[in-house]
DNA sequence: ATAACTTCTTGATTTTTATCAAGCGCACGC
DNA sequence: GCGTGCGCTTGATAAAAATCAAGAAGTTAT
């Protein structure tokens, strides 16, 4: 549990009791390998702080499978729009390895929107952050290569490059897996 | 102000009174064709409801100017980074046409915060419906060409194409000039 | 009214990226 | 141990999109 409390010190300041009731409401949860935390179409109704392992959002368009992010340890995890406005989720979840996880359902969430008004400051600044995260990822579409991501993804996150097939890799950065190894493969012999 | 207060109450139910003391923080602001509501460097320290006009978000690249959104009547408009943390501005937001706007300062901003709790909540569900929308672009940019993104601009917000320069939307959705006109002539001709 | 701009279009060409197809290396199960 | 499948790479080709360049149409300023 203190890993989350951690976290939460040090993006913000709280005092400890608050913290303390805070991090007291999410209970531990583990994934294997391969594991659904969602499916696309179900309701979300859990939002997850990741503590070990790495997880996969995606979608499925076309019969293909389309990842939009892999969330890895000290990130939150849910379906953003299912959690808050109770409609069907919109992607899948999958755990990528086998994972701890501190999870937290609706009700204690809305509990603690009431109970600790300092939570709801704290939630509000999780959400802006990740906002702003998304803002520069679409602008890095707007005007970067994909070489450009490539490297950026590279420097940003090099260790998931050890860890998660390049195939969701190349379909994060919005590129096929074939131009993912070519860029690799330049940059080795460049 | 009461089109702010229409506004709010359409997207989440709120009390009269709170509805009021919320409204009556933002202040009317005029905005003329050209100018500018932040400059990118500089601290954004306002939250703006536009209720007539076009205000366009943007950031020089290698002498280019990239236009990450263009903003309508019942947006919100700010820097969010910087107004929530207080880091300096990534945007250039400048008028396309004529604004009337109703603004609220950082300072009125966190009064609400403390003075009306729903406020707290509201304002979270603001950022949050933002976020799944930044969420949809993002992945329409990992799975769609650049004709399926003229095309869904197309539907989602046909009014922009006779009210900006066409080569504001084409780099908004990740394209040059070119190619968006090229698209368009297509469509005339298909 | 006319010159100077800006915006958009169109054409020719190059670059980038996707697609299709084959093969390699490695882990896993039988 | 040996297929079998999966993930990755590589090559050939096609498609998509960018770039470069020129010109048309409309706007603005003088």
């Amino acid at each position: 549990m203190h890993e989350l409390a951690t976290y939460i010190k040090l993006f913000f300041p709280v005092a400890e009791d608050e913290l303390a009731a805070i991090a007291g409401q999410f209970r531990p949860l583990e994934f294997a390998k391969g594991d659904y935390f969602l499916k696309q179409g179900r309701y979300c109704d859990r939002l997850a702080f990741i503590t070990s392992g790495l997880i996969r959002l995606y979608r499925e368009v076309d019969g293909k499978e389309v990842t939009q992010w892999i969330s890895s340890k000290g990130y939150f995890v849910t379906d953003l729009a299912s959690f808050v406005f109770q409609t069907p989720g919109r992607w899948n979840i999958q755990a990528l390895t086998d994972c701890t996880l501190y999870s937290i359902d609706r009700t204690a969430y809305q509990n603690l929107n009431q109970t600790i008004p300092k939570w709801q400051e704290l939630d509000k600044l999780f959400v802006a952050k990740c906002f702003v995260m998304l803002e520069e990822r679409i602008f890095s579409h707007l005007h970067m290569t994909a070489e450009e991501r490539y490297h950026r993804l590279l420097a940003d996150s090099p260790e998931l490059f050890n860890q998660v097939p390049l195939q969701y890799l190349a379909s994060m950065i919005g590129m096929t897996p074939e131009t993912l190894s070519r860029l690799r493969s330049k940059q080795l012999k460049g």
